[in-house]
DNA sequence: CTATGGTGAGACAAAGATGTCTCACTTGGG
DNA sequence: CCCAAGTGAGACATCTTTGTCTCACCATAG
């Protein structure tokens, strides 16, 4: 029968299962448990041993995506210099974890009932604090709410992400887009020299 | 055989059927057959026999979904004056779409491998080419690409939506905060007076 | 009144996903 | 060498949703 010599590693990387279930319910939300575990390189038996079941890896993932926002917001100093240059840092070191985070987005829209995880308040107020500085010093404009700029941010982190994954777009220039968009918005204004971006 | 006469009426005229089916499944995506049903005030039977089926159901919807966005997208009047005052437009009429188009966004994210519904592809390029015009008109910068301001353009809608469902947000700030954040960014320019808008 | 046709309620099987279990196999340590 | 632990494969029951069907009900046209 199956006498694949497979140098089978004692336990099974718990972190590895959990970035190669983000990676393909990035692609497809709707992945079955077997899926997820042949992704993964393992059975649906060991993927039950480590997660009690869809449930308990969702929420696993949810903690996973908290925990990479988080890291990205403390690695983006968000406190120090010009709050714009904050949200720049901010995008580049979120975007790795944008795919997971556009899949918790949606995913959330189903927690109806349910509070949402104290962790997401907290990555939410920190984003909203940032945006609010920059509105305090003058640097943001105050007609647009720090919640929606949050949400905002992350509606257009899950649009890159979903552009990039549907072809549509350069993974590379996915930070420029959605800061510069986020930022910047569409129109040209004077202060517009093409500038010193090389987007390529 | 069945003429088209109508002996009795049909109590449950399909549209709004398919209205009801929008409203619910913007709230919850994975409502059931069943709620569906309830939520219309009609039974799964009867539901059955307008909708096939669960796919063909969202199939309509897709189709209501594309038919709401190309009348938005006449009314707005996309080749009449400045670009940025045609997006206001646009973002005005398609708004009480936003939530189906919202669920409608996350549901392509199903269809992996069919090939999407030629009218979404329409309707990208009319709104592709409005921002195009804009930015041949010198109005819009020309370091974000077309399709990417349109990408963004429903993300924004959706984030919106979704902020206004759950009540973060007030839905008479919809338009004002999608259009402002897409067509201005959030870095305040010299030229942003407090000016004439009152979101209040 | 009577006939027609849409409807609601419910039964039913089929399909898919899930959770649990057993068993044989492999690996690494004693 | 032998045992313990972790794993893969698969069987199995269960649950949910779906799709189909039947049957009684009721409103309306004729």
């Amino acid at each position: 029968m199956s006498h694949l010599g497979y140098c089978c590693l004692m336990a099974v990387d718990r972190d590895h299962v959990l970035r190669s279930a983000a990676a393909l319910l990035t692609r497809k939300s709707t992945a079955t448990m077997d899926e997820v575990a042949k992704g993964a390189g393992i059975s649906r038996a060991t993927l039950h041993r480590h997660f009690a079941g869809r449930d308990a890896l969702v929420r696993a993932l949810e903690a996973l995506g908290i925990a990479e926002c988080e890291s990205a917001l403390d690695a983006a100093r968000l406190d120090d210099g010009p709050a714009s240059d904050a949200v720049r840092r901010l995008v580049v070191e979120i975007e790795s974890a944008s795919g997971l985070l556009a899949f918790l987005y949606t995913e959330s829209q189903l927690f109806e009932g349910e509070e949402q995880h104290e962790g997401w308040t907290r990555i939410d107020d920190r984003i909203s604090a940032l945006f609010r500085r920059g509105q305090l010093g003058g640097e943001f404009r105050i007609d647009l709410t720090p919640a929606w700029l949050t949400e905002a941010l992350f509606g257009l982190l899950a649009s890159g992400a979903w552009m990039v994954q549907s072809g549509k777009g350069a993974p590379k220039d996915f930070p420029y887009m959605v800061v510069e968009l986020l930022l910047g918005g569409a129109l040209r204004h004077p202060e517009h020299d093409p500038g010193p971006h090389d987007p390529a």
